[in-house]
DNA sequence: TATTGGATCGCC
DNA sequence: GCGATCCAATAG
């Protein structure tokens, strides 16, 4: 497979648009048990300072430094006593945002994903941002990965033709009137209707 | 040091 | 609707 790995300079634009553009695009994790890939299918934009829903709104903390890094970096966080999540972080150094990465189509290394996490349906594989981290293989190690290289990276990818639809953001308490979760619409990977 | 609640998930 | 399960952040 030829790598067309997203550069640095994507991961600079205004983080809803890279929310947007990364629809489509491709995950991939080259691992010891084999390469695992999906097509990014639904996403959400956090904004930083202003944006009380993201977790860097109230300041620098040691959890949130990747998020305060450079762009095109991983922001992967704990929660909920155990499911991880992966974000990019987007914009310049010291502008702390990212997109968090909420729903994959599995496209590489299914069998591999399906050993990771015994699932009769295969639509429940990836259809979530805890969900596809445990069949990623994503975890605490990969928090601040560079993501223009392996063994984490994202693919450019020809652009099936494909509607996005913006609504509200899921399992948040603050900021929930914004319209920043995007999803391909009608993809059945997506994790919510 | 203690308390609280969480960018979730799967089962009831 | 609810419990699991533990850690980060905040308050004391």
């Amino acid at each position: 497979m030829k790598r067309r790995i997203l550069p640095r300079k994507f991961y600079l634009q205004p983080t809803l648009d890279a929310a947007a553009a990364l629809l489509g695009k491709v995950l991939v994790h080259e691992t010891p048990d084999g390469t695992l890939a999906g097509i990014i299918v639904e996403t959400e934009g956090y904004l930083g300072a202003e944006d009380a829903a993201c977790h860097s709104a109230r300041g620098r903390t040691p959890r949130t430094e990747a998020m305060f890094g450079p762009p095109g970096h991983a922001y992967v966080y704990f929660t909920y006593g155990m499911h991880y999540c992966f974000n990019v972080v987007t914009r310049p150094k010291g502008v702390a945002e990212a997109v968090l990465i909420r729903a994959l189509e599995p496209l590489e290394g299914i069998e591999i994903m399906q050993r990771r996490r015994m699932v009769g349906n295969p639509l429940a594989l990836t259809s979530g941002p805890a969900k596809l981290c445990v069949v990623m293989g994503i975890d605490r190690r990969l928090n601040a990965a560079d993501l223009i290289r392996p063994p984490l990276w994202i693919e450019d990818r020809a652009i099936d033709a494909c509607r996005v639809v913006w609504r509200p953001r899921i399992g948040i308490s603050q900021a929930k009137e914004h319209l920043w979760r995007c999803y391909i619409e009608g993809n059945r990977f997506v994790s919510k209707k």
